[in-house]
DNA sequence: ACAAAAGTGTTAGGCTTACACCCATGC
DNA sequence: GCATGGGTGTAAGCCTAACACTTTTGT
């Protein structure tokens, strides 16, 4: 952390940062990926800064690789945070004690920072959470019971929502946070947590067929209790041309 | 230029911009406001800088009330361009070499930057365009017929056009981009040219009633030829409740 | 057998689309 | 009077919303 101080000036575009508002779909919860600040019990969003020459998207994209190991991943720019007042200073001065220096007047990180808020989606049993040097660990929170965060954390993570729901009929959602093969069922809890309403299961597999960007495979998942469902996966072609134009249909 | 280039250091964030798509509505064409660059035939959008202790939103309307006189205008934040190429090394030298200054390696203009988009509605009659200290005109330019841009401006332009159009049931559209009094054919031609479509004179005066958000003045716009139009106005309140929620309706 | 989850079907009403007809005005 | 733009109306078809019935599975 000290070294990283001291490079960090000349390393970094100054007083800029991304934040990561990383979404998985687990047990039928979307959840979001939180780091646990060290020494305080609040939790913050995977973030980091923006080289001098670097393109923010792949700053984006360092950070969302290091925390979940993944590559590849879906990521979208959705907001820029940029009030003077969001930084903490008590949090800074924190931080610079527990690096053993002196808080240096004029310092690069104890500056006004302006942060990008980007949103990615990852398919949750593929990623394997780290903390990383500020944390001491990285976990799934549901967006419905989301933590106390540092800093505007929490605001970022509610835009990044009101983002994904404003935008469902435009990503392809349902391809990048379920696996290969799912069911209707878990298709329309996707669709649920993240428009925050109960659907009708009957039209809402009425319409998702109709739009002809799904496969049936044809196999049943066994094993669960009750009647077996179908398995379907997404007919990525006609998918995301489905998605140029956007999916029909309000919800 | 010379003085603002000495003291711009100090005084701004470092690497960062807002750039402005101001929007008007004149002549049945959808147009934007540009700056002619000095001696060049380039056009630029109206920008500037953010101050060190500026929120981000108070930069942009900074620069909205310095190219349009207006105060209250209403702006959006779009999207962040933060591709370390998109600046232009050769523009950047010739504004020093005219400001009759040789350019300092690492001065705080030469570095690159990121630049934040915002998009302004505003209603074009009220507006008194003027050009800033780097240009030397202040002219509207319908979106169909965009001229030549410095940078990556025509592309922010066009992201400023894309987000409008999809954001168009969510935005108060109407009632930013028209004067208090219009009428029905007048507020159809605006969302044809947002749309970039022609829509059906018949269908879209029914589905604009049922919204319930106009209030019928009563009154006709004479003078014109042919039969005279009824003018309407927006009922604000009930416009707003609508868009909250969204107004329901493909395009 | 029963509860719970999943597959399939039906119908009324609203919205969209595609039209036809009449009115007013300037040339 | 005629071309053009503007106001009003109607019918077909599609989509949505609401709801009933059957099938499968574990207990």
């Amino acid at each position: 952390m000290s070294e990283f101080l001291d490079k960090a000036a000349e390393k970094y575009h100054p007083g800029l940062s991304v934040d990561c508002v990383i979404f998985g779909f687990h047990e039928n919860e979307l959840k979001v990926l939180l780091l646990k600040m060290k020494h305080t019990s609040k939790w913050a969003l995977p973030g980091g800064f923006v080289e001098k020459n670097e393109h923010i998207d792949l700053a984006a994209i360092r950070v969302l690789e290091n925390r979940t190991g993944l590559k590849d991943i879906f990521l979208k720019q959705f907001y820029t945070f940029g009030d003077p007042d969001r930084h903490d200073h008590e949090m800074d001065l924190e931080l610079f004690k527990q690096s053993g220096r002196d808080p240096v007047k004029d310092h690069w990180f104890l500056q006004r920072f302006i942060t990008m808020g980007y949103y990615a989606l990852i398919e949750f049993s593929k990623a394997s959470p780290r903390p990383d040097d500020i944390s001491d660990a990285c976990e799934w929170k549901s967006v419905d019971e989301l933590p106390d965060m540092i800093l505007d954390h929490r605001e970022i993570a509610d835009k990044a929502l009101d983002t994904l729901r404003f935008q469902i009929n435009y990503q392809p959602i349902g391809h990048k946070l379920l696996p290969v093969k799912f069911t209707m069922p878990e298709l329309q809890r996707l669709y649920e947590t993240i428009l925050g309403k109960e659907l009708d299961r009957r039209n809402f597999q009425r319409k998702m067929l109709a739009y002809g960007i799904l496969k049936d495979l044809g196999e049943r998942r066994k094993g669960g209790a009750h009647k077996a469902p179908y398995l379907y996966s997404f007919d990525v072609k006609k998918y995301n041309a489905a998605l140029k134009i956007g999916l029909k249909g309000s919800w």
